[in-house]
DNA sequence: CGTCATGTTGAGCGTCATCAACAGGAGTGG
DNA sequence: CCACTCCTGTTGATGACGCTCAACATGACG
Protein backbone atom coordinates (compact mmCIF):
# COMPACT_ATOMS: atom_id res chain seq x y z
CA UNK A 1 0.00 0.00 0.00
CA UNK A 2 1.81 3.58 -0.92
CA UNK A 3 0.43 6.41 0.78
CA UNK A 4 -1.67 7.37 -2.14
CA UNK A 5 -3.84 4.39 -1.79
CA UNK A 6 -6.07 6.79 -0.35
CA UNK A 7 -6.37 9.68 -2.94
CA UNK A 8 -7.91 9.65 -6.33
CA UNK A 9 -4.43 8.06 -7.60
CA UNK A 10 -4.91 5.46 -4.89
CA UNK A 11 -6.64 3.19 -7.80
CA UNK A 12 -4.05 3.77 -10.53
CA UNK A 13 -1.12 2.47 -7.81
CA UNK A 14 -3.32 -0.38 -6.42
CA UNK A 15 -4.06 -1.63 -10.09
CA UNK A 16 -0.46 -1.60 -11.28
CA UNK A 17 0.12 -3.85 -8.00
CA UNK A 18 -2.51 -6.12 -8.63
CA UNK A 19 -2.77 -6.52 -12.28
CA UNK A 20 0.29 -5.16 -13.96
CA UNK A 21 2.32 -6.96 -10.60
CA UNK A 22 5.22 -4.23 -10.23
CA UNK A 23 6.75 -3.93 -7.83
CA UNK A 24 6.27 -1.54 -4.70
CA UNK A 25 8.62 0.76 -5.05
CA UNK A 26 7.70 1.14 -9.11
CA UNK A 27 4.90 1.59 -8.63
CA UNK A 28 4.95 4.07 -6.08
CA UNK A 29 7.53 6.06 -7.87
CA UNK A 30 4.97 6.12 -10.71
CA UNK A 31 2.01 7.11 -8.57
CA UNK A 32 4.31 10.57 -7.22
CA UNK A 33 4.68 11.43 -10.77
CA UNK A 34 0.95 11.65 -11.73
CA UNK A 35 0.36 15.50 -11.55
CA UNK A 36 -1.52 18.04 -12.84
CA UNK A 37 -4.94 16.57 -11.93
CA UNK A 38 -7.81 18.14 -13.54
CA UNK A 39 -11.34 16.48 -14.43
CA UNK A 40 -12.92 16.82 -17.98
CA UNK A 41 -16.35 16.84 -18.93
CA UNK A 42 -18.20 14.31 -21.13
CA UNK A 43 -17.77 13.92 -24.58
CA UNK A 44 -14.60 15.85 -24.74
CA UNK A 45 -11.76 14.97 -26.00
CA UNK A 46 -8.33 14.51 -23.95
CA UNK A 47 -5.89 13.65 -26.61
CA UNK A 48 -6.43 13.91 -30.69
CA UNK A 49 -5.20 12.08 -33.73
CA UNK A 50 -2.41 13.81 -35.04
CA UNK A 51 -1.27 15.29 -31.73
CA UNK A 52 2.04 14.19 -31.09
CA UNK A 53 1.98 14.41 -26.55
CA UNK A 54 4.77 14.68 -24.05
CA UNK A 55 2.89 13.44 -21.32
CA UNK A 56 0.92 10.38 -20.92
CA UNK A 57 -2.72 10.58 -19.07
CA UNK A 58 -3.93 8.41 -16.56
CA UNK A 59 -7.34 8.21 -15.99
CA UNK A 60 -8.48 8.13 -12.97
CA UNK A 61 -12.08 8.48 -12.33
CA UNK A 62 -14.79 7.97 -14.93
CA UNK A 63 -14.86 6.58 -18.75
CA UNK A 64 -12.90 7.10 -22.43
CA UNK A 65 -13.20 5.59 -25.22
CA UNK A 66 -10.48 5.34 -28.03
CA UNK A 67 -12.21 6.23 -31.39
CA UNK A 68 -11.44 7.19 -34.76
CA UNK A 69 -13.92 9.54 -36.89
CA UNK A 70 -13.90 8.95 -40.74
CA UNK A 71 -14.60 11.91 -43.53
CA UNK A 72 -18.37 11.49 -43.22
CA UNK A 73 -18.48 11.93 -39.22
CA UNK A 74 -18.58 8.38 -38.84
CA UNK A 75 -17.13 7.65 -35.41
CA UNK A 76 -15.74 4.41 -34.41
CA UNK A 77 -15.44 3.44 -30.83
CA UNK A 78 -12.44 1.26 -30.92
CA UNK A 79 -12.35 0.30 -27.41
CA UNK A 80 -13.33 1.66 -23.69
CA UNK A 81 -11.00 2.46 -21.11
CA UNK A 82 -12.66 2.17 -16.93
CA UNK A 83 -10.28 4.29 -14.25
CA UNK A 84 -6.31 3.33 -13.44
CA UNK A 85 -5.22 2.77 -17.15
CA UNK A 86 -2.94 4.93 -19.24
CA UNK A 87 -4.57 5.02 -22.58
CA UNK A 88 -2.24 7.32 -24.65
CA UNK A 89 0.66 5.31 -22.90
CA UNK A 90 1.68 4.29 -27.08
CA UNK A 91 2.63 8.07 -27.43
CA UNK A 92 6.04 7.16 -26.02
CA UNK A 93 6.88 4.56 -28.31
CA UNK A 94 4.95 6.09 -31.25
CA UNK A 95 5.15 9.83 -31.26
CA UNK A 96 2.08 10.64 -33.53
CA UNK A 97 -1.57 9.68 -32.10
CA UNK A 98 -3.54 7.45 -34.46
CA UNK A 99 -6.60 7.69 -32.93
CA UNK A 100 -9.31 10.40 -30.52
CA UNK A 101 -9.03 10.23 -26.92
CA UNK A 102 -12.42 11.34 -25.72
CA UNK A 103 -14.50 11.06 -22.44
CA UNK A 104 -17.26 9.29 -21.91
CA UNK A 105 -18.47 10.96 -18.63
CA UNK A 106 -17.12 13.16 -16.65
CA UNK A 107 -13.33 12.35 -15.93
CA UNK A 108 -10.67 12.69 -13.53
CA UNK A 109 -7.49 12.69 -15.09
CA UNK A 110 -4.00 13.31 -14.20
CA UNK A 111 -0.39 13.40 -16.65
CA UNK A 112 2.63 11.65 -16.36
CA UNK A 113 5.71 13.66 -18.49
CA UNK A 114 7.29 11.81 -21.32
CA UNK A 115 10.38 12.26 -19.64
CA UNK A 116 9.76 11.41 -16.28
CA UNK A 117 8.51 7.94 -17.47
CA UNK A 118 11.20 7.45 -19.54
CA UNK A 119 13.63 8.33 -16.45
CA UNK A 120 11.76 5.57 -14.43
CA UNK A 121 11.93 3.23 -17.06
CA UNK A 122 16.00 3.28 -17.12
CA UNK A 123 16.14 3.10 -13.72
CA UNK A 124 13.21 0.30 -13.29
CA UNK A 125 13.80 -1.58 -17.07
CA UNK A 126 11.10 -4.01 -16.04
CA UNK A 127 8.95 -1.01 -16.19
CA UNK A 128 8.87 -1.59 -19.92
CA UNK A 129 7.58 -5.17 -19.84
CA UNK A 130 4.83 -3.80 -17.42
CA UNK A 131 3.64 -1.36 -19.98
CA UNK A 132 4.65 -4.35 -22.57
CA UNK A 133 2.22 -6.41 -20.93
CA UNK A 134 -0.56 -4.05 -20.47
CA UNK A 135 -0.53 -3.20 -24.49
CA UNK A 136 -0.91 -7.21 -25.36
CA UNK A 137 -3.85 -7.45 -23.13
CA UNK A 138 -5.37 -4.03 -25.06
CA UNK A 139 -5.02 -5.94 -28.14
CA UNK A 140 -6.30 -9.05 -27.15
CA UNK A 141 -9.20 -7.18 -26.27
CA UNK A 142 -9.03 -5.38 -29.18
CA UNK A 143 -9.20 -8.97 -31.18
CA UNK A 144 -12.18 -9.50 -29.75
CA UNK A 145 -13.77 -6.62 -30.90
CA UNK A 146 -12.80 -7.58 -34.56
CA UNK A 147 -14.57 -10.78 -33.95
CA UNK A 148 -17.91 -8.67 -32.56
CA UNK A 149 -17.79 -6.67 -35.32
CA UNK A 150 -16.98 -8.82 -38.14
CA UNK A 151 -18.97 -12.27 -37.00
CA UNK A 152 -21.64 -11.81 -34.26
CA UNK A 153 -25.12 -10.78 -35.19
CA UNK A 154 -26.30 -7.86 -33.54
CA UNK A 155 -27.75 -8.93 -30.08
CA UNK A 156 -24.76 -11.20 -29.41
CA UNK A 157 -22.50 -8.41 -30.29
CA UNK A 158 -24.44 -5.77 -27.80
CA UNK A 159 -24.74 -8.82 -25.14
CA UNK A 160 -20.97 -9.75 -25.93
CA UNK A 161 -19.63 -6.22 -25.00
CA UNK A 162 -22.03 -6.38 -22.03
CA UNK A 163 -20.35 -9.68 -20.79
CA UNK A 164 -17.12 -7.93 -21.52
CA UNK A 165 -17.02 -5.02 -19.35
CA UNK A 166 -18.86 -6.69 -16.66
CA UNK A 167 -16.33 -8.77 -16.16
CA UNK A 168 -13.73 -6.25 -16.55
CA UNK A 169 -15.58 -3.14 -13.96
CA UNK A 170 -15.95 -6.91 -11.44
CA UNK A 171 -12.45 -7.41 -11.69
CA UNK A 172 -11.36 -4.00 -10.01
CA UNK A 173 -14.70 -4.00 -7.84
CA UNK A 174 -16.87 -1.41 -9.92
CA UNK A 175 -19.46 -4.48 -10.51
CA UNK A 176 -21.91 -5.92 -7.82
CA UNK A 177 -22.27 -9.31 -7.92
CA UNK A 178 -25.50 -10.83 -6.12
CA UNK A 179 -25.01 -14.83 -6.73
CA UNK A 180 -25.68 -14.98 -10.93
CA UNK A 181 -27.02 -11.16 -11.14
CA UNK A 182 -24.30 -8.91 -11.61
CA UNK A 183 -25.41 -5.00 -11.84
CA UNK A 184 -22.41 -2.09 -13.01
CA UNK A 185 -22.62 1.25 -14.03
CA UNK A 186 -23.39 2.22 -18.00
CA UNK A 187 -22.38 5.57 -18.84
CA UNK A 188 -23.14 5.27 -22.94
CA UNK A 189 -25.83 6.50 -24.31
CA UNK A 190 -27.67 4.18 -26.96
CA UNK A 191 -25.73 6.20 -29.59
CA UNK A 192 -22.74 5.49 -28.26
CA UNK A 193 -22.94 2.13 -27.98
CA UNK A 194 -23.73 2.28 -31.02
CA UNK A 195 -20.48 3.83 -32.02
CA UNK A 196 -19.02 0.98 -30.54
CA UNK A 197 -20.52 -1.83 -32.05
CA UNK A 198 -20.85 -0.54 -35.31
CA UNK A 199 -25.06 -0.40 -35.37
CA UNK A 200 -27.21 2.58 -36.12
CA UNK A 201 -28.83 4.20 -32.64
CA UNK A 202 -32.40 2.72 -33.74
CA UNK A 203 -31.12 -0.37 -34.31
CA UNK A 204 -29.05 -0.28 -30.67
CA UNK A 205 -32.65 1.11 -29.50
CA UNK A 206 -34.65 -2.28 -30.54
CA UNK A 207 -31.95 -4.87 -29.77
CA UNK A 208 -31.82 -3.93 -26.01
CA UNK A 209 -35.53 -4.22 -26.25
CA UNK A 210 -35.21 -7.57 -27.47
CA UNK A 211 -32.72 -8.19 -25.04
CA UNK A 212 -34.96 -6.95 -22.46
CA UNK A 213 -37.70 -9.14 -23.83
CA UNK A 214 -35.48 -12.33 -23.21
CA UNK A 215 -34.80 -11.48 -19.66
CA UNK A 216 -31.04 -11.50 -20.33
CA UNK A 217 -30.40 -7.49 -19.25
CA UNK A 218 -32.62 -4.76 -17.24
CA UNK A 219 -31.91 -1.33 -17.72
CA UNK A 220 -32.11 1.33 -14.77
CA UNK A 221 -30.61 4.75 -16.20
CA UNK A 222 -26.89 4.26 -16.21
CA UNK A 223 -26.96 1.00 -14.83
CA UNK A 224 -27.16 -2.11 -15.83
CA UNK A 225 -28.32 -5.16 -14.67
CA UNK A 226 -27.47 -8.51 -16.09
CA UNK A 227 -29.95 -11.08 -14.29
CA UNK A 228 -28.31 -14.50 -15.19
CA UNK A 229 -24.69 -14.05 -16.29
CA UNK A 230 -24.31 -17.86 -17.25
CA UNK A 231 -27.26 -17.06 -19.57
CA UNK A 232 -25.89 -13.83 -20.92
CA UNK A 233 -22.31 -15.67 -21.18
CA UNK A 234 -23.78 -18.71 -23.41
CA UNK A 235 -26.15 -16.56 -25.55
CA UNK A 236 -23.17 -13.63 -26.38
CA UNK A 237 -20.14 -17.11 -26.90
CA UNK A 238 -18.46 -15.03 -24.63
CA UNK A 239 -15.41 -16.48 -22.99
CA UNK A 240 -13.18 -14.36 -20.66
CA UNK A 241 -9.85 -15.95 -21.35
CA UNK A 242 -8.92 -13.45 -23.27
CA UNK A 243 -9.35 -10.48 -20.55
CA UNK A 244 -6.61 -11.87 -18.51
CA UNK A 245 -4.17 -14.41 -19.98
CA UNK A 246 -3.34 -15.65 -16.88
CA UNK A 247 -4.25 -15.55 -13.00
CA UNK A 248 -3.37 -12.38 -11.30
CA UNK A 249 0.41 -12.59 -9.90
CA UNK A 250 1.35 -15.52 -11.72
CA UNK A 251 3.75 -12.97 -14.01
CA UNK A 252 5.03 -10.92 -11.11
CA UNK A 253 7.94 -13.80 -11.30
CA UNK A 254 8.80 -12.97 -14.14
CA UNK A 255 8.86 -9.15 -13.97
CA UNK A 256 11.25 -9.87 -10.68
CA UNK A 257 12.99 -12.08 -11.99
CA UNK A 258 14.00 -9.44 -15.24
CA UNK A 259 14.24 -6.39 -12.32
CA UNK A 260 17.05 -8.74 -10.21
CA UNK A 261 19.05 -9.79 -13.66
CA UNK A 262 19.02 -6.28 -15.14
CA UNK A 263 20.32 -4.90 -11.76
CA UNK A 264 22.64 -7.73 -11.05
CA UNK A 265 25.04 -6.68 -14.19
CA UNK B 1 24.41 -6.43 -42.35
CA UNK B 2 24.69 -10.08 -40.42
CA UNK B 3 25.88 -13.38 -41.73
CA UNK B 4 22.61 -14.60 -42.05
CA UNK B 5 21.52 -11.56 -44.34
CA UNK B 6 21.47 -14.23 -47.42
CA UNK B 7 19.60 -16.89 -46.09
CA UNK B 8 15.89 -17.19 -45.26
CA UNK B 9 16.69 -15.45 -41.60
CA UNK B 10 18.27 -12.44 -43.39
CA UNK B 11 14.54 -11.38 -44.31
CA UNK B 12 14.16 -11.37 -40.29
CA UNK B 13 17.57 -10.13 -39.11
CA UNK B 14 17.27 -7.15 -42.01
CA UNK B 15 13.55 -5.79 -40.45
CA UNK B 16 14.86 -5.95 -37.06
CA UNK B 17 17.34 -3.34 -38.02
CA UNK B 18 15.53 -1.49 -40.14
CA UNK B 19 11.69 -1.09 -38.80
CA UNK B 20 12.01 -1.96 -35.05
CA UNK B 21 15.82 0.01 -35.20
CA UNK B 22 17.94 -3.01 -33.22
CA UNK B 23 21.23 -2.26 -32.88
CA UNK B 24 23.28 -4.92 -35.38
CA UNK B 25 24.50 -6.83 -32.15
CA UNK B 26 20.94 -7.40 -31.12
CA UNK B 27 19.43 -8.35 -34.00
CA UNK B 28 22.67 -10.58 -34.83
CA UNK B 29 22.13 -12.48 -31.48
CA UNK B 30 18.21 -12.75 -32.48
CA UNK B 31 18.69 -14.16 -35.45
CA UNK B 32 21.45 -17.16 -34.28
CA UNK B 33 18.88 -17.86 -32.04
CA UNK B 34 16.38 -19.01 -34.78
CA UNK B 35 16.09 -22.54 -35.19
CA UNK B 36 14.25 -25.73 -36.56
CA UNK B 37 12.84 -23.81 -39.47
CA UNK B 38 10.52 -25.71 -41.54
CA UNK B 39 7.82 -25.64 -43.73
CA UNK B 40 4.03 -25.61 -43.60
CA UNK B 41 1.64 -26.20 -45.82
CA UNK B 42 -1.15 -23.90 -46.66
CA UNK B 43 -4.23 -23.77 -44.27
CA UNK B 44 -2.48 -24.89 -41.32
CA UNK B 45 -2.72 -23.90 -37.74
CA UNK B 46 1.01 -22.85 -36.45
CA UNK B 47 -0.11 -21.80 -32.97
CA UNK B 48 -4.02 -22.71 -31.36
CA UNK B 49 -5.74 -21.00 -29.27
CA UNK B 50 -5.84 -22.53 -25.70
CA UNK B 51 -1.90 -23.52 -26.33
CA UNK B 52 0.82 -22.41 -24.02
CA UNK B 53 3.89 -22.04 -26.32
CA UNK B 54 7.56 -22.60 -25.02
CA UNK B 55 8.27 -21.01 -28.01
CA UNK B 56 8.13 -18.18 -30.45
CA UNK B 57 7.77 -18.49 -34.13
CA UNK B 58 9.42 -16.31 -36.77
CA UNK B 59 7.68 -16.24 -40.28
CA UNK B 60 10.32 -16.24 -42.86
CA UNK B 61 8.60 -16.70 -45.79
CA UNK B 62 4.79 -16.94 -46.91
CA UNK B 63 1.63 -15.67 -45.17
CA UNK B 64 0.17 -16.48 -41.71
CA UNK B 65 -3.31 -15.31 -40.35
CA UNK B 66 -4.26 -13.93 -36.69
CA UNK B 67 -7.84 -15.69 -36.51
CA UNK B 68 -10.39 -16.87 -34.07
CA UNK B 69 -13.20 -19.76 -34.17
CA UNK B 70 -16.52 -18.90 -33.02
CA UNK B 71 -18.77 -21.90 -31.55
CA UNK B 72 -20.49 -21.78 -35.15
CA UNK B 73 -17.75 -22.50 -36.79
CA UNK B 74 -17.28 -18.93 -38.12
CA UNK B 75 -13.83 -17.91 -38.56
CA UNK B 76 -13.16 -14.34 -37.84
CA UNK B 77 -9.42 -13.36 -39.83
CA UNK B 78 -8.10 -10.11 -37.39
CA UNK B 79 -4.83 -9.63 -38.67
CA UNK B 80 -2.60 -10.84 -41.53
CA UNK B 81 1.17 -11.24 -41.23
CA UNK B 82 3.92 -10.74 -43.76
CA UNK B 83 7.35 -12.58 -43.57
CA UNK B 84 9.54 -11.21 -40.45
CA UNK B 85 7.61 -11.00 -38.23
CA UNK B 86 6.89 -13.05 -34.67
CA UNK B 87 2.99 -13.52 -34.45
CA UNK B 88 2.94 -15.00 -31.47
CA UNK B 89 5.38 -12.43 -29.38
CA UNK B 90 2.87 -12.07 -26.90
CA UNK B 91 2.89 -15.36 -25.70
CA UNK B 92 6.42 -14.14 -23.40
CA UNK B 93 4.16 -12.47 -21.30
CA UNK B 94 0.96 -13.69 -21.64
CA UNK B 95 1.17 -17.53 -21.40
CA UNK B 96 -2.62 -18.68 -22.83
CA UNK B 97 -2.89 -17.93 -26.81
CA UNK B 98 -6.43 -16.04 -27.34
CA UNK B 99 -6.37 -16.95 -30.79
CA UNK B 100 -4.99 -19.19 -33.91
CA UNK B 101 -2.25 -18.32 -36.01
CA UNK B 102 -3.01 -20.17 -39.29
CA UNK B 103 -0.83 -20.29 -42.63
CA UNK B 104 -2.57 -18.50 -45.32
CA UNK B 105 0.12 -19.46 -48.08
CA UNK B 106 2.76 -22.49 -47.76
CA UNK B 107 4.98 -20.94 -44.91
CA UNK B 108 8.74 -21.26 -43.68
CA UNK B 109 8.86 -20.62 -40.56
CA UNK B 110 11.64 -20.67 -37.98
CA UNK B 111 11.44 -21.13 -33.71
CA UNK B 112 12.88 -19.66 -30.78
CA UNK B 113 12.55 -21.19 -27.54
CA UNK B 114 11.07 -18.60 -24.99
CA UNK B 115 14.15 -19.15 -22.33
CA UNK B 116 16.89 -17.75 -24.78
CA UNK B 117 14.46 -15.03 -25.72
CA UNK B 118 14.15 -14.17 -21.93
CA UNK B 119 17.82 -14.30 -22.06
CA UNK B 120 18.28 -12.05 -24.69
CA UNK B 121 16.08 -9.35 -23.02
CA UNK B 122 18.20 -9.31 -20.13
CA UNK B 123 20.94 -8.98 -21.97
CA UNK B 124 20.26 -5.98 -24.42
CA UNK B 125 16.88 -4.60 -22.11
CA UNK B 126 16.27 -2.45 -25.22
CA UNK B 127 14.83 -5.17 -27.11
CA UNK B 128 12.05 -5.00 -24.65
CA UNK B 129 11.29 -1.45 -26.01
CA UNK B 130 11.14 -2.96 -29.76
CA UNK B 131 9.20 -6.01 -28.73
CA UNK B 132 6.55 -3.24 -27.40
CA UNK B 133 6.74 -0.99 -30.33
CA UNK B 134 6.01 -3.56 -32.75
CA UNK B 135 2.97 -4.58 -30.24
CA UNK B 136 2.01 -1.11 -30.53
CA UNK B 137 1.73 -0.83 -34.39
CA UNK B 138 0.16 -4.24 -33.96
CA UNK B 139 -2.50 -2.69 -32.62
CA UNK B 140 -2.65 0.56 -34.55
CA UNK B 141 -3.61 -2.03 -37.48
CA UNK B 142 -5.85 -3.79 -35.31
CA UNK B 143 -7.74 -0.57 -34.12
CA UNK B 144 -8.21 0.84 -38.45
CA UNK B 145 -8.95 -3.03 -38.64
CA UNK B 146 -11.84 -2.35 -36.18
CA UNK B 147 -13.11 0.68 -38.10
CA UNK B 148 -13.13 -1.10 -41.06
CA UNK B 149 -15.34 -3.99 -40.01
CA UNK B 150 -17.52 -1.53 -37.75
CA UNK B 151 -18.12 1.61 -40.30
CA UNK B 152 -17.14 0.68 -43.60
CA UNK B 153 -19.95 -0.46 -46.62
CA UNK B 154 -18.43 -3.79 -48.26
CA UNK B 155 -16.44 -1.87 -51.12
CA UNK B 156 -14.15 0.92 -48.92
CA UNK B 157 -13.61 -2.36 -46.37
CA UNK B 158 -12.36 -4.43 -49.18
CA UNK B 159 -10.50 -1.58 -50.77
CA UNK B 160 -9.46 -0.44 -47.43
CA UNK B 161 -7.73 -3.59 -46.49
CA UNK B 162 -6.03 -3.75 -50.37
CA UNK B 163 -4.09 -0.12 -49.87
CA UNK B 164 -3.28 -1.30 -46.15
CA UNK B 165 -1.85 -4.58 -47.08
CA UNK B 166 -0.04 -2.62 -50.87
CA UNK B 167 1.51 -0.35 -48.31
CA UNK B 168 2.93 -3.07 -45.73
CA UNK B 169 4.39 -4.84 -48.92
CA UNK B 170 6.06 -2.15 -50.11
CA UNK B 171 7.75 -1.28 -47.23
CA UNK B 172 9.48 -4.28 -47.16
CA UNK B 173 9.97 -4.10 -50.79
CA UNK B 174 7.26 -7.48 -51.61
CA UNK B 175 5.24 -5.03 -54.22
CA UNK B 176 6.10 -3.42 -57.39
CA UNK B 177 5.65 0.36 -58.30
CA UNK B 178 5.41 1.38 -62.01
CA UNK B 179 4.20 5.39 -61.06
CA UNK B 180 1.01 5.25 -59.70
CA UNK B 181 0.28 1.29 -60.12
CA UNK B 182 1.00 -0.77 -57.53
CA UNK B 183 1.03 -4.62 -57.83
CA UNK B 184 1.42 -7.79 -55.13
CA UNK B 185 0.47 -11.41 -54.60
CA UNK B 186 -2.39 -11.87 -52.93
CA UNK B 187 -2.26 -15.17 -52.24
CA UNK B 188 -5.89 -15.06 -50.61
CA UNK B 189 -9.21 -16.58 -51.73
CA UNK B 190 -12.43 -14.69 -51.44
CA UNK B 191 -13.36 -16.87 -48.82
CA UNK B 192 -10.61 -15.89 -46.87
CA UNK B 193 -11.03 -12.30 -47.91
CA UNK B 194 -14.35 -12.34 -46.30
CA UNK B 195 -13.42 -13.83 -43.05
CA UNK B 196 -10.68 -11.08 -43.03
CA UNK B 197 -13.88 -8.27 -43.49
CA UNK B 198 -16.39 -9.84 -42.49
CA UNK B 199 -18.24 -10.65 -45.65
CA UNK B 200 -19.33 -13.75 -47.05
CA UNK B 201 -17.47 -15.04 -49.75
CA UNK B 202 -20.89 -14.33 -52.20
CA UNK B 203 -20.92 -10.71 -51.49
CA UNK B 204 -16.72 -10.60 -51.58
CA UNK B 205 -17.24 -12.14 -55.32
CA UNK B 206 -19.38 -9.30 -56.25
CA UNK B 207 -17.72 -6.51 -54.75
CA UNK B 208 -14.49 -7.49 -56.03
CA UNK B 209 -16.75 -7.16 -59.83
CA UNK B 210 -17.61 -3.74 -58.74
CA UNK B 211 -14.10 -2.64 -57.84
CA UNK B 212 -12.74 -4.10 -61.10
CA UNK B 213 -15.43 -2.44 -62.88
CA UNK B 214 -14.72 0.85 -61.41
CA UNK B 215 -10.86 0.53 -63.03
CA UNK B 216 -9.85 0.88 -59.19
CA UNK B 217 -8.24 -2.82 -59.23
CA UNK B 218 -7.35 -5.63 -61.25
CA UNK B 219 -6.86 -9.39 -60.81
CA UNK B 220 -4.76 -11.87 -62.57
CA UNK B 221 -4.30 -15.04 -60.08
CA UNK B 222 -2.49 -14.83 -57.05
CA UNK B 223 -2.18 -11.20 -58.07
CA UNK B 224 -3.69 -7.84 -57.21
CA UNK B 225 -2.84 -4.69 -59.30
CA UNK B 226 -3.89 -1.47 -58.35
CA UNK B 227 -4.04 1.07 -61.01
CA UNK B 228 -4.43 4.20 -59.09
CA UNK B 229 -3.15 4.42 -55.97
CA UNK B 230 -4.23 7.45 -55.05
CA UNK B 231 -8.11 6.98 -56.64
CA UNK B 232 -8.15 3.83 -54.85
CA UNK B 233 -6.75 5.36 -51.37
CA UNK B 234 -9.26 8.07 -51.58
CA UNK B 235 -12.08 5.60 -52.46
CA UNK B 236 -11.30 3.96 -48.80
CA UNK B 237 -10.63 6.58 -46.84
CA UNK B 238 -7.15 5.24 -46.94
CA UNK B 239 -4.74 7.04 -44.18
CA UNK B 240 -1.03 5.18 -44.00
CA UNK B 241 -0.40 7.38 -40.89
CA UNK B 242 -0.84 4.56 -38.32
CA UNK B 243 0.87 1.93 -40.11
CA UNK B 244 4.46 3.41 -38.82
CA UNK B 245 3.58 6.46 -36.35
CA UNK B 246 7.13 8.00 -37.35
CA UNK B 247 9.36 7.47 -40.18
CA UNK B 248 11.97 4.69 -40.19
CA UNK B 249 14.75 5.20 -37.81
CA UNK B 250 13.40 8.05 -35.78
CA UNK B 251 12.96 5.61 -32.96
CA UNK B 252 16.64 4.42 -32.98
CA UNK B 253 17.91 7.32 -31.10
CA UNK B 254 15.38 6.61 -27.96
CA UNK B 255 16.02 3.00 -27.95
CA UNK B 256 19.78 3.19 -28.19
CA UNK B 257 20.09 5.88 -25.31
CA UNK B 258 17.64 3.46 -23.24
CA UNK B 259 20.04 0.76 -24.00
CA UNK B 260 23.35 2.99 -23.06
CA UNK B 261 21.29 4.35 -19.74
CA UNK B 262 20.29 0.86 -18.32
CA UNK B 263 23.99 -0.51 -19.13
CA UNK B 264 25.68 2.57 -17.54
CA UNK B 265 24.03 1.74 -14.40
C1' DC C 1 -12.63 -30.84 -55.58
C1' DG C 2 -11.71 -26.27 -54.35
C1' DT C 3 -12.35 -21.81 -56.25
C1' DC C 4 -14.84 -18.48 -58.95
C1' DA C 5 -19.13 -17.00 -60.96
C1' DT C 6 -24.23 -15.84 -61.36
C1' DG C 7 -29.47 -15.62 -60.11
C1' DT C 8 -33.13 -15.40 -56.63
C1' DT C 9 -35.06 -14.55 -52.25
C1' DG C 10 -35.51 -12.51 -47.86
C1' DA C 11 -33.66 -11.19 -43.35
C1' DG C 12 -31.09 -7.77 -40.99
C1' DC C 13 -30.10 -3.44 -40.45
C1' DG C 14 -29.81 1.69 -41.88
C1' DT C 15 -32.30 5.94 -42.85
C1' DC C 16 -35.87 9.25 -42.21
C1' DA C 17 -39.46 10.92 -39.59
C1' DT C 18 -42.14 11.85 -35.45
C1' DC C 19 -42.99 12.06 -30.46
C1' DA C 20 -42.36 11.60 -25.43
C1' DA C 21 -39.46 12.11 -21.39
C1' DC C 22 -36.19 14.52 -19.13
C1' DA C 23 -32.62 17.90 -17.73
C1' DG C 24 -30.79 22.21 -17.66
C1' DG C 25 -31.00 27.52 -17.97
C1' DA C 26 -33.34 32.04 -18.21
C1' DG C 27 -36.57 34.65 -16.84
C1' DT C 28 -40.64 35.88 -14.07
C1' DG C 29 -43.20 36.62 -10.10
C1' DG C 30 -44.06 35.36 -5.32
C1' DC D 1 -34.57 33.48 -1.42
C1' DC D 2 -37.63 30.08 -3.70
C1' DA D 3 -41.40 28.30 -6.94
C1' DC D 4 -43.15 28.36 -11.45
C1' DT D 5 -43.14 28.66 -16.28
C1' DC D 6 -41.11 28.64 -20.83
C1' DC D 7 -37.64 27.39 -23.94
C1' DT D 8 -34.17 24.25 -25.76
C1' DG D 9 -31.09 20.34 -26.41
C1' DT D 10 -30.38 15.53 -25.55
C1' DT D 11 -31.84 10.92 -25.10
C1' DG D 12 -34.96 7.17 -25.68
C1' DA D 13 -38.97 5.07 -28.16
C1' DT D 14 -41.65 3.82 -32.25
C1' DG D 15 -43.38 3.35 -37.23
C1' DA D 16 -42.56 3.15 -42.38
C1' DC D 17 -39.53 2.22 -46.01
C1' DG D 18 -35.47 0.79 -48.63
C1' DC D 19 -30.99 -0.97 -49.24
C1' DT D 20 -27.15 -3.88 -48.15
C1' DC D 21 -25.79 -8.14 -47.61
C1' DA D 22 -26.49 -13.31 -46.28
C1' DA D 23 -28.47 -17.84 -47.54
C1' DC D 24 -29.39 -21.22 -50.72
C1' DA D 25 -29.38 -22.43 -55.05
C1' DT D 26 -26.60 -24.06 -59.64
C1' DG D 27 -22.86 -23.99 -63.14
C1' DA D 28 -18.25 -23.32 -64.93
C1' DC D 29 -13.46 -23.48 -64.61
C1' DG D 30 -9.08 -25.14 -63.48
Amino acid sequence: MSSHSSGPVGVFTFRLNAVSNLSSPISYALGRLVGNVRTFPAHQDIVRQGDRPSQCCVVLRGWVSRNKVLEGGVRQITALHIPSTIPDLQSLMLPQMDHNITTVTSVEAGFIPHSALRHLMTEFPSLALAFWKETLIDGAIAREWEVNLGSRPAAQRIAHLFCEMATRLEHVGQADRIENALSFPWPLTQGQLGEATGLSAIHINRTLQELRARGLIEFTRQQVQITDLDRLTHFAGFNPDYLLSEKPGQSASLIDAYERAVASI
